[in-house]
DNA sequence: GAATATATCTGACTAAAGTCAGATAATGCT
DNA sequence: AGCATTATCTGACTTTAGTCAGATATATTC
């Protein structure tokens, strides 16, 4: 009864009814659910037919016989793919819009009804962002963004946010050396972010220098995700973007208030040097040559 | 991507391809996924029918059907109710009971690899009893319990734990009046305790006394099912209890640095008195008359 | 004790999902 | 050019889930 794997079962329990709820609210729009996921997949924007098909894990007969029936009842419509007539691509029709945007409608406000029954909001999303990305650990995707995307600047506003509140002093962006956009961007640099799904979970940039060496900036990754491991996927993919640019040495600041990230260092072949920097902020700082 | 509800989304896909992959597991065992849940449902111990029937959501034709399936395999057996010669009891056979395990196994092994594959396992369980205590939230069941049975002991010592750690000064249960179980039993007094689903979440005692009152113990709720309005609810069901026991006067203490307790005793009726013991841990007492 | 209600079962269906063996057409490879 | 490969489609299935109208036996109510 009060043992983790109980726990974990109590938990399944209780999502499987949540979940099988808003399936039943997805049959009242009077199709099988195989169809509504083949809608739902293109009104996300799958619209390879083989990809949908992976995606939903469907056999080609099945698959071939739903688009059909959506194409039979007007909300969609496929063509041969431009680069290869073998493949098909699929798109919804204005009718197809509409109906995708109920299914949308449906999904937000299980969702929007879910969050107003609970007084502890932010608490529930948190737990929620913690297990999702627990739960898709092996489908976090490190991908190279432009380092003013969304994306970027959601992961750089949760970084900052955070070292305020870990830096006694506090933190004003305006007082560090923010990296310049195009330093992070090639060929002078990378920013890479880690995306869960749809959410935005780290990040971590290589800015360039003219001083023969690129530095690390803003390696972060979201409370949410901490303990899988995220930190050293995104170093790792860093180095490998600074190799590719043909960067032979790294250099990176950081502070002792935050000891995990001093320790990710020191266990992967970095080794502290003098300061060579006049940030206020960093009091350590590290060097690798790759 | 970031807003609320995309966060939600997020979590209902995550949520929903982990227990696509428990469904796919329980195929593995080459019996459909509605016999294989009324197996379940039996050996879990509901033996009623008609009980599983509602429980499972069936229509009566298919579930008698899957239940002479599962006895043609001779997992089941099934025998007229000794009270109602019209319903049915089915029970497992020594072959169910053993597939019944392998069942046990296949959910234990995917509860344990979800922790395994984690390194902040205390963190993702209290993530995961949040999350489903506040799904669960219309099906918390208050039940009247004996004050030493596991379920009441596992709520007493996580509230002495938690007074432990909200007490400047600490908290050991051997200095404090420790009521006497038979006081909190009818008929001089009870203890009620919240489940969701197999799990504890929060209890209250009432403690019958030789002076023309009763005294309200021990009410603690969950950090995981706080926000859910339950404070409110056990002692609403505590008042009601002490009603039908014919008590017209209720007594409490508390501490002021339970804030959230001394603001539900105020908005309910309760008030302020004088104190009326020398326990050395409280320093709020309040009087209640019903 | 008769009428009504309840629990389960059986037979006869339909719908949805899934499987599998070709057919067809385009592409990639040598 | 010829052959193997790939993507999709079609036809002919099976299995699973679910529905519905009685049939049967037992309980409850007046």
């Amino acid at each position: 009864m009060l043992d983790p794997v109980s726990r974990v079962r109590r938990f399944n329990r209780a999502v499987t009814s949540a979940v099988g709820a808003l399936d039943t609210s997805f049959l009242g729009r009077g199709r099988p659910l195989g169809a509504a996921r083949v809608l739902n997949a293109i009104g996300h924007g799958r619209s390879d037919v083989g990809e949908i098909r992976d995606y939903l894990g469907l056999d080609s007969g099945l698959m071939s016989r739903l688009l059909r029936s959506l194409e039979d009842e007007g909300l969609i419509e496929t063509q041969v793919h431009e680069d290869d007539a073998r493949r098909r691509v699929a798109s919804l029709t204005g009718a197809g819009k509409r109906e995708f945007a109920a299914y949308e409608d449906l999904s937000n406000s299980q969702a929007e009804g879910l969050l107003a029954r609970n007084s502890q909001r932010e608490v529930l999303l948190a737990a929620m962002d913690l297990i999702a990305s627990a739960l898709t650990r092996d489908r976090i995707a490190l991908n190279e963004m432009d380092p003013r995307s969304d994306e970027a600047r959601h992961c750089l506003a949760e970084y900052y946010a955070e070292l305020g509140r870990r830096f006694k002093q506090g933190f004003d962006v305006s007082l560090s050396r923010d990296p310049d956009a195009k330093d992070m961007r090639r060929p002078r640099g990378s920013f890479i972010v880690a995306m869960s799904d749809t959410l935005p979970i780290g990040c971590v940039g290589l800015k360039g220098t003219d001083h023969g060496y690129a530095e690390i900036k803003r390696l972060w990754v979201a409370p949410s995700a901490r303990g899988l491991g995220l930190g050293r996927r995104l170093m790792d993919n860093a180095e490998e973007a600074a190799r590719s640019l043909g960067i032979a040495l790294l250099r990176l600041d950081t502070n002792s208030a935050l000891p995990e990230a001093g320790q990710l260092y020191r266990t992967t072949g970095w080794r502290e040097i003098p300061r060579f920097n006049d940030d206020p902020y960093p009091d350590l700082f590290f060097e690798k040559r790759l």
